[in-house]
DNA sequence: TAAACTAATAACTTGAAGTTATTAATGGCG
DNA sequence: CGCCATTAATAACTTCAAGTTATTAGTTTA
């Protein structure tokens, strides 16, 4: 029994006329009265009353001919399934992802991809940076958007962003007299940071920075959230850090200076696994690089 | 794409390995490599990443495994059911039946059928005999549980019961003090019968009779209920009449004696179509047969 | 570097599916 | 009642796809 039966068999019982189902067939008369005599022997049933000059559907044929609806259906959406997911049209996509996403790149790249791709289900998780690195390499996201520099062994990298950052203090803080504030004076200031997890490249070489120019940091707070660092400085607490970008979302109850003689920089990018096979991501690819170009030279797929 | 083409898939998927996976299936792995690839053509979509070394399912594959899965599957269940409905094993069965088979034979004999093909859907509709034939006829039931004689042109009939009639007197009566009640005083008598449309033959035949012996007969109520008869009976309204089988229905309200010279019987019988093409219905006469062999010469198919 | 392993390719064989021609049975019509 | 049109089955033949054997071409392992 094959598919090719099953057709044959839903045309004569559409037909309920050998040779008109053979003409809709595309084929002879005699060659479909072999199939279907082939496939009631298969089944071990008798499917179609013939006489001479009629042909019947027994209660066998009816079932089995809602069956080979059935399939035949069913072999329709099985390749149009996998066509799909060969294509990245549909399938899954798990994506990582640190606050500084949900600020930048990552609400318009999926507004982008959903409106192309409504089919894909997409599964959001918020991980630190180097999470994301491990949740990677297990194969549990597809993508990340993390602080660079990783570890990035079998893994491909995409940059986003690279900026300066920039100081925020208290309102009436002293350093808010001058437009730009020297990296050196931070050696008297309390300082809140973002935790080592968050980007460990990025925290270790701000200590490593600090130590260059003469002083070891006085951290007096660390916090991943960004309001929850501006609190404090707003409290007077001390001084915070962001980058350019967040600068209109520091508020009014604090005050930006640009930092001088800073060699670090935030940075932010995409990193997915070298030899990922999963077409959807291929399309999220496709239209992150639409979006945000290579600056430098990623090397893409 | 075709079963055999689904088989294949899923065993190179199972084995990832061609060469194993044609030793399972029983052909040479070229040939496996040759119809996998076939596969992939026809769908589009590549369903195995292959070295010269491993197999691996694609995303498209581990989608296409489960549609084949289940295709595979159905193929099998659609096979079984078709070959289950020839055999009368699970299918429908509309019965169409008087009170009489209620007392008599359709109990058991359901309780038998459903015993040996439980799967068959029993519909069980109340009709009287007129009614029943023209249901039949109209495919309406496939059998019928009825009061012969009736119009059999393309029925066939299997006979179950022929009993004389007893009168039913009320505890009193005069008629009680002899074992039997002639046919003739019945003349001087109100009495209380069947409906017409219950066994329209039955019927037509009593008031023929009535008239050979003499008299037009004197009805006063007619109902197709047992039990509203005897309490009329009972009342002291007139006298009815039941076949022998039902003497033990009647309690101790009432009286019965046997009729004297009275020519007609209670015919009940099964009917059905003589082309009938349900199995199950042929199921259901074989126990029937067995149950009640038939007592003349009933024309079985 | 050689040996073992594995999927693909090539050339050939075979069998099932299709074709044409014919038969046999049925129903409608003059 | 007999003839013709209709229609499904059968028979003999053809063709193409699926399978076979032999070989090739990369990989991995020792």
């Amino acid at each position: 029994m094959d598919f090719r039966q099953l057709q044959y068999f839903v045309t004569v019982a559409e037909e309920l006329h050998f040779g008109r189902a053979a003409d809709r067939l595309q084929i002879t008369q005699p060659a479909l009265s072999k199939q279907i005599a082939g496939l009631e022997k298969k089944i071990g049933v008798q499917l179609l009353f013939r006489t001479k000059r009629t042909v019947e559907l027994t209660h066998a044929g009816q079932t089995f001919l809602q069956q080979a609806y059935q399939l035949l259906r069913q072999k329709e959406t099985a390749m149009q399934l996998t066509r799909r997911t060969g294509q990245g049209d549909i399938g899954h996509l798990s994506i990582g992802f640190t606050q500084t996403a949900t600020q930048t790149v990552l609400p318009t790249l999926l507004r982008d991809f959903l409106q192309q791709y409504p089919k894909v289900d997409i599964d959001l998780v918020e991980l630190a940076t180097e999470a994301q690195v491990t949740a990677l390499n297990r194969d549990e996201i597809d993508i990340a958007f993390l602080h660079p520099p990783i570890d990035q062994r079998g893994l491909q990298v995409h940059p986003i962003l690279k900026e300066r950052f920039v100081a925020v203090l208290p309102p009436h803080h002293p350093l808010g007299d001058s437009d730009t504030v020297p990296l050196e004076v931070l050696a008297h200031e309390p300082l809140i940071i973002h935790p080592r997890q968050e980007g460990p490249a990025l925290y270790d070489g701000f200590f490593r920075v600090c130590q260059m120019v003469g002083f070891q940091p006085q951290i007096i707070k660390e916090s991943i959230s960004l309001q929850t660092r501006l609190c404090f400085v707003a409290a007077g607490l001390g001084i915070t850090f962001v980058s350019e970008h967040f600068q209109s979302l520091v508020g009014d109850n604090v005050v930006c200076r640009a930092l001088e003689n800073c060699p670090i920089h935030l940075e932010f990018g995409a990193a997915w696994r070298q030899h990922s096979t999963n077409p959807a991501l291929h399309n999220l690819l496709q239209i992150l690089f639409d979006k945000i170009p290579a600056r430098s030279t990623p090397k893409t797929k």
